[in-house]
DNA sequence: TGCTGCACGTGAAATTTTTCTGTATTGTAG
DNA sequence: CTACAATACAGAAAAATTTCACGTGCAGCA
């Protein structure tokens, strides 16, 4: 290779520790077990490293990085893709990518948790690509014990301030708001929000549809229905809007499955789509199946997965730098499912929404 | 633990060495780099091993598998389905699981092929899980180099004898024969298969329609299109059905994606679903979120995970047993996509496609 | 306050892994 | 058929890891 400096003395644990002053084993421990060791013995031997060795990082054997899919069965291939692009990114990198999902409760505090064991094993795993739903308490104690990770942002739960670790957001807060603005564009004033605001991906569209609502001066009007199910959120969130008498001529679901669901609940209530009602969903990931075909708002996961390797494998090298956040843009797809409105309909409307209630 | 045993003096690897009359670095490469050994050394240096103590697996520290998606971008949420079910049954079992994916030429000697660098870290991957599409080159080669697998025998291409290796199957020939069945029960007799039979999937399927056609007297006629894209496979295939002016009452889509390119060039060709022509899908990814929702045939993806990695533990607990295959069964799902058929109204079918062929 | 037990953290020693080196074998060209 | 080169492979030695046993400090308890 080109190593240029001259290997002045055969450079190994045995040097380090001389320098370090503590015994080889000891070197070992901290260079990979990193268990039961004292913190400034070990920061002693890391200066004493560094000293010795620029890269001793790259001397080791095995690079892996932990993906943890958390709390969220593999739905929508949304999280699917998302490790596809970490995996691809990975592999061009000659990391090794260990795929572990994880279930752990949200409301307990951080040293009430515990992690796999995949995690303990220092030596292998130096980072952790946090995916699926996750909740600070998780992020508290990765960062207590001083695994480098990312954290997929749009599905963190409860506050979460970004400036405290690497987090890769997919801009669904724009998406929401760019599409809201399409609708209105289209001649929609009375536009229906549909999801679980309490889940974050729901709360972030939202947040994005209701600032264009309210810069549009419009009233935002939504139905919130507090399930995981997502199609039954649309089902459910749609009859429930209809129910109330909101005379909404388009809708706008927290997702594609929720669309689906607000499909089934529309056509239940016999009414068109999107003669009757216009409907808009988010993540593309079923819209172009549903019929009509879903004008939705497209998210990149492959690119999610890229950048949070990305982001991780630089702060492995550099432990040191401050956390950064990468946002992914999102892309408006225009498919069938939305017509334009023309306002003087708006009385119609309202009396075919009467029906529909009956 | 219940180790019942006195363990008599230490067992070390000096032991099996000495046993084995090789060094103890020897018996170090065998028991985990495995490479650069002489086979003839290493069969002994095992029998040594085994002669002094049972589990020697046991003893090791890291226990991964790898699991391959191999030539296949993870789509329809298939493939990550199972990757799920080998997770979740991994853990269950103390195993870790690494993800990768792989892409290699199918028409290459699999001496020419190389294998992923974590494959050769046999210290750490034990065994590997096959998912993906697979050709019997890269079989070979695992089994020339000795790494237990398990393959999933619905997707490898070329000719395949079973007897080879743990294989898991998902029994979609027989769903294809019950499938075809029903429809025919309905009162359908010209049914149409649409897919890429080239691909080993498809084949599978077409195989079962075909027999419960012939079984039942009536002649299969299918429309294959050589594609990868099966949305297209769908349209193009249909399409291409209706120009020959096949009077097709029922169409079998080899897959739930192709029954949405079949929908889509009903769809075009003014044809209704399912009063003018019912259509059945195969593997129930996305048959549920198209209208009208299909009828399909369930496969249990996560079980195939689970039964691939069950394979493969008990082949490296046991490497000397005999290749076993699994099947797992499928489930027939009937949804809005077909109607009963009258025999007399086999002339208006036909009229009705004769106008959609204009 | 002093004793006891326990958990942590360390170095020495034992064990294991990896590197290095010499030898044998195989293939290839003359 | 020989000479040379390239490669494979085992063992010795070096390096690294893990185990073991011991000291230290702290909490619980008398």
């Amino acid at each position: 290779m080109s190593d240029t400096r001259p290997k002045k003395s055969k450079l190994g644990l045995r040097e380090i520790a001389s320098v370090a002053h503590v015994s080889i084993a000891t070197v070992s421990r901290v260079l990979n077990g990193s268990n039961r060791v004292d913190p400034a013995i070990q920061k002693s031997v890391l200066a004493a490293a560094a000293d010795l060795e620029i890269d001793f990082l790259q001397r080791k054997k095995t690079k892996a990085l932990a993906f943890l899919l958390c709390n969220r069965a593999m739905q929508h291939a949304f999280h699917s893709r998302i490790l596809l692009g970490a995996e691809a990114y990975c592999a061009s990198r000659n990391w090794e990518l260990l795929f572990q999902s994880l279930d752990y409760p949200a409301h307990v505090p951080s040293k009430e948790l515990l992690l796999p064991k995949v995690l303990q094993r220092h030596d292998l795993v130096r980072g952790v690509v946090l995916a699926g739903t996750n909740s600070t308490n998780l992020l508290e104690l990765l960062g207590e014990k001083g695994v480098p990770f990312v954290v997929l942002g749009n599905n963190v739960m409860g506050e979460f301030t970004d400036a405290k670790c690497d987090v890769v957001f997919s801009d669904d807060v724009q998406g929401g708001h760019d599409m809201t603005r399409y609708l209105i564009s289209l001649g929609h004033r009375c536009i229906g929000f549909v999801g679980n605001i309490g889940l974050p991906w729901f709360a972030r569209c939202f947040a994005g549809y209701q600032r264009a609502m309210e810069e549009a001066g419009l009233a935002p009007r939504h139905s919130t229905v507090n399930s995981e199910n997502e199609a039954e959120i649309g089902y459910l969130g749609t009859k429930s809007l209809l129910a109330r008498g909101e005379p909404v001529t388009a809708i706008f679901a927290g997702n594609d499955p929720t669309a689906h669901g607000v499909y089934k609940a529309l056509r239940d209530s016999g009414l068109n789509i999107p003669d009757d009602v216009s409907v808009v969903g988010c993540d593309d990931t079923v819209g172009s199946y549903l019929y009509p075909t879903l004008t939705t708002i497209r998210e990149f996961p492959e690119q999610l997965g890229k950048q949070m390797v990305e982001l991780l494998v630089n702060r492995i090298a550099d432990p040191g730098q401050k956390p950064q956040p990468v946002t992914v843009p999102t892309e408006l797809i225009k498919r069938d499912s939305c017509r334009r409105f023309q306002p003087s309909e708006e009385i119609a409307a309202a009396g075919a929404l009467q029906g529909a209630m009956i």
